[in-house]
DNA sequence: CCTTGACATGAAGTTCACTTTAACTTGCAT
DNA sequence: ATGCAAGTTAAAGTGAACTTCATGTCAAGG
């Protein structure tokens, strides 16, 4: 039953809109897994799908691969997961959604207030010092995921 | 009258909360300027610790460097910037967040909706698909920026 | 005058989430 | 049997926004 119908990679990747590389990528940081035909070509069972979709949810939450890993790793390995486990595993993102739109939230308010005054004070300005947070988080890059970026036409008007 | 007092690189990096490193990337970048001294330090005018609020602010709302530096060329090259000014750079960020507020709030309520059947369909389900938007955006990282990211303790009690 | 800490430069490294490239192998249809 | 799309690997590249490093110079106090 559970037999049979096994996906090579060309067609994970179509059916779940990512490319092959990504697959591969995921396999790689322990995201998914496959089976190996004789010759070595990877064979992913249909299960693998809804844990694509996992994923990228929860890129869309704003976690990162390594939180994602760690969170797949708390489901049972024996039995396959049930809605009630994924349904666990993403209860927790409405708090981080909550927080991420509250802390908008106050950038907002703050920059209408900040708008008639033009004041950009370094240490008072709630825009440039939102969380009194400014510290650093070491190298590489930080910017917003493609749910917060604006792709439709970049208007150069400010 | 504005004369003198022109600060040092270390001085203004830690009035503004800055590595050096990231003052001397900003000059490189275009985003901010600097006298020099007969021996080829950097000195810079007061001014720039406004120039450099506005970059952590519109850093905060989600722009780019590049788009930064765009905004700021449009400030008038010869009299210094007034609050008028300002306030006309940072008048477009308040329908950016609106946008980003408005996306996050969908994911959210979206969650809710998903949370009891724990589908996690990659076609229908709100989370993995937001705004039918999965189109890729070229390579690179792309993860929060500092505003939205959880920095106070990792739990892992997902 | 001399020491010492701050500064300068260019090149390379870092992070994350991938993609691209190069060189080679499988697997399915004809 | 063969042709060719699709698969394999390791290594290097990408992009943003910086940092780190190596090597050498400046400036201010003693």
């Amino acid at each position: 039953m559970n037999s049979a119908e096994l996906l090579p990679i060309g067609e994970l990747a179509n059916r779940a809109g990512l490319a092959p590389s990504a697959l591969r990528y995921y396999e790689s940081a322990g995201l998914i897994a496959s089976t190996r035909t004789g010759g070595g070509q990877r064979r992913y069972e249909r299960g693998v799908l809804r844990r694509l979709a996992f994923i990228r949810a929860a890129q869309n939450v704003g976690l990162s691969l390594e939180e994602i890993r760690s969170a797949l790793s708390t489901l049972p390995a024996q039995r396959s997961p049930t809605r009630a486990d994924w349904a666990r595993l993403s209860r927790s993102w409405r708090a981080r959604l909550d927080e991420q739109i509250t802390g908008l939230t106050q950038l907002r308010d703050g920059l209408t207030s900040c708008i008639g005054c033009g004041c950009l004070s370094l240490q008072r300005c709630a825009l440039s010092n939102p969380n009194d947070a400014v510290a650093a988080l070491g190298p590489g890059a930080r910017f917003l995921p493609s749910v917060l970026r604006r792709t439709t036409g970049v208007r150069p008007d400010m």
